[in-house]
DNA sequence: TGGCATGATTTATA
DNA sequence: TATAAATCATGCCA
């Protein structure tokens, strides 16, 4: 029987060596002394057998990729383990970031978390490893608070736990847009609530904002605008039931509440978004 | 495209 | 740690 590759070879080795195919699903197996690591021909080293580390990358993405766990898990125990872990199967990323792969599935999750802290990933890998990372502490912190975890908690536990560098390249992503921008933003709502496609464009380009964004953040500001006209018009109703306003415009001026007389809402805004100046 | 409802994230406060 | 508030994003409908 001809091995084209280690995938064939994994395959087969199911009916072949039963007991190979069915090996415990851990992550690195532990040598007896009874139980030497081959060396004759590394790096995956079975009687008659000789594959590349490349070639075992290519196993380990490929069983990554169709999302056989079992077999992905079987296949890493079937191979040779050095002392220290450093050999050229062991560094490949591919490799570790299976090991990480069956760690999470198998709820190993200081293996995983060992495995992300001291291994350099590249960034191609970061975007799954990032939510291995972080589903894993989410699950550590519902079993021990025996609930879910809401969005707050959530929160928290990213907190707690930053993603480590080697799977992080560090960028920030900023919730809130600089003060700069919103200042910009403010100054044109001010100015124009409702502006055309171009000036949206404009000033996207001056805040370095996409154009979605400033339509958004425009939309967004006269919903609160609404919002909050609306609260205060609730609060004057509350003060100035039915007849009883003033007509010297004092505290129940019909002015208040956002309303002016001809049903145009007035705009305002202030150093928090929320607030609406009336 | 705007209005509205709602979700997700972050921060502040009790 | 719970809760509320602020902020931005998204989806749906008219």
């Amino acid at each position: 029987m001809v091995f084209r590759s280690p995938l064939d070879f994994l395959s087969a080795s199911r009916i072949l060596l039963p007991h190979f195919a069915d090996g415990p699903p851990v992550l690195a197996r532990s040598r007896s002394p009874e139980d030497p690591a081959p060396s004759a021909c590394p790096p995956l080293a079975l009687p008659g057998l000789c594959f590349s580390a490349a070639q075992i990358a290519s196993v380990c993405e490929t069983l990554e990729e169709t999302g056989d766990i079992e077999r992905l898990a079987r296949f890493l125990w079937s191979l040779p383990v050095t002392a220290d872990g450093r050999d050229s199967i062991s560094e490949h990323e591919s490799v570790q970031r299976a090991r990480a792969v069956v760690a999470y599935h198998t709820g190993s999750f200081r293996e995983l978390y060992h495995i992300l802290e001291t291994h350099r990933f590249t960034r191609a890998s970061h975007g799954k490893l990032q939510a291995m990372w972080l589903e894993a502490h989410y699950r550590e912190a519902e079993k021990l608070r025996g609930r879910p975890l809401g969005p707050v908690d959530k929160y928290r536990v990213r907190k707690k736990f930053p993603l480590p560098r080697t799977i992080w390249d560090g960028e920030q992503k900023t919730h809130c847009f600089k003060e700069r921008t919103r200042g910009l933003l403010r100054e044109w709502y001010l100015q124009d609530p409702y502006p055309n496609p171009g000036k949206k464009r404009e000033l996207a380009h001056a805040t370095g904002l996409t154009p979605t964004q400033v339509g958004n953040w425009f939309k967004n500001r006269r919903q609160r605008d609404r919002a909050a006209a609306a609260k205060n018009r609730l609060q004057h109703h509350r003060m100035c039931p039915d007849g009883a306003r003033s007509l010297s415009g004092g505290e129940c001026s019909p002015d208040e509440g956002g309303e002016r007389a001809d049903g145009e809402t007035l705009l305002s805004v202030t150093d928090s978004d929320s607030d609406l100046d009336v």
